[in-house]
DNA sequence: GACCAGATGAAATCGAGATGAAAAAGGGAG
DNA sequence: CTCCCTTTTTCATCTCGATTTCATCTGGTC
């Protein structure tokens, strides 16, 4: 769900996260390798997969990608290396690289590259996501919803909507605490008093009730939302 | 049950934190080593570990340890270092740490390692503790029961009612003192003159009643309460 | 009977989350 | 570039459950 690109040339990193936001996921893009490093560290998110250049400022992409593995990270990473230097894909995936892609490429082989990466990580996007009665169509930003008591009906999502109920779809039935799906599906420097995750419980469970469904996500007082899944 | 943290920068401090409540933990969090010092000196709180920063404020988080190792205090203790200073493992560990983590980590394995000093020290967490009928789920924040007389159900609990039952549990049989209780499950500075835990005593009897679930919590007059094992 | 720990119920406190409306941010289309 | 419409966030309350406090009982002890 969420990704950290990592990528000095602007106008690729720019259009690379614009590919990766329209697919919904959420993208922390830096410029160089040492802030890079400060998102790493900073614990409270955790990144689904990394995309590193490998040629970067300050620390370079392999060099991020060997500090990881020496923490004994698993996260994922796609390394990204221009034309000329496909002698390092060794050196590459000797550092922990678990993917690599030749520059320049098509957006489509970035995305199937990540498709890929999620076999062996179960956490990324999957192309349709089930639980119970409801189900989410990634292609048509859209849930579809199979209650016995009515007719199976399409409701149209908007980005975040979608994000929201895939993270917690992944999750079914276990208590997420508010504020890791803030740190989540955020961006991490908002003030921490702010009700954004509320208001989009709201949202999202005002829209399904106009399609008069009744809504899977329930509050736990104190302790978060959880995607019910009845038996 | 109770942790104490010390560590000085408030990001990760309140980070850890965090992730160790929404785990049930109660967690003292401290800035420096003389706090830290004095938290442990006050006997009436027994710790159930200790985390430590290797650079504090005042007293260091190596010297922490050595003081405790000296009282023969067994505590377990959980070291945290920055990277660089890798080569302090082996004082740390002389110093009579049990276990030790390079900063910077993912919160998943601060948790693993935490998990780990439970198999060494029998109090920890664990996913699931059972006791007669009964068990604790500690994903979905309830308790199982499995009368002979019932069909087995799940009572959904609330933070405290959760810590209060994972704390007699974890003693089946054993008569515990009140004072005790409150010494493990709340905060330090109360006044002593506060009936919090008979308060919570009977919200607890009155939730399990209210599920027509005979209560396994007795009361030994003048001195404490006890989880009912039946035979 | 005085005394104490604990039980009890009602009431106060506290904080998380819910809400509705309004402001701000994005995203096309012209 | 500007206008218009949708999405998202903010703001200022409001609500409700969790937890604690308070004042009062109860049962047993000395």
């Amino acid at each position: 769900m969420r990704i950290l690109l990592v990528e000095d040339e602007a106008d690729l990193g720019l259009a690379i996260k614009q590919v990766l936001v329209s697919e919904k996921y959420v993208v922390d893009w830096v410029a160089d390798g040492n802030q890079a490093w400060l998102c790493l560290e900073a614990q409270w998110t955790d990144y689904t997969v990394a995309i590193f250049d490998w040629m970067l400022p300050g620390v370079s992409g392999l060099e991020l990608c060997q500090r990881l593995r020496s923490h004994h990270n698993p996260l994922p990473v796609l390394m990204l290396t221009a034309l000329g230097q496909a002698e390092n894909r060794v050196t590459g995936l000797d550092a922990g690289a678990d993917d690599y892609l030749v520059k320049p490429f098509v957006m489509e082989e970035l995305l199937a590259r990540l498709r890929a990466l999620q076999r062996r990580s179960p956490q990324l996007q999957s192309p349709t996501l089930s639980a119970g009665a409801f189900s989410l169509d990634h292609a048509n930003n859209a849930l579809q919803v199979n209650q016995e008591s009515q007719t199976a009906q399409t409701i149209p999502l908007t980005v975040k909507e979608f994000q929201v109920l895939a993270y917690l779809m992944q999750n079914p039935g276990r208590i997420i605490p508010g504020s890791k799906i803030r740190q989540q599906l955020w961006d991490i420097d908002e003030e921490p008093i702010s009700n954004v995750v509320a208001a989009q419980m709201r949202l999202l469970r005002r829209k399904l009730a106009s399609h008069n469904c009744e809504c899977p996500i329930e509050t736990v007082p104190g302790q978060g939302y959880r995607f019910i899944v009845q038996s």
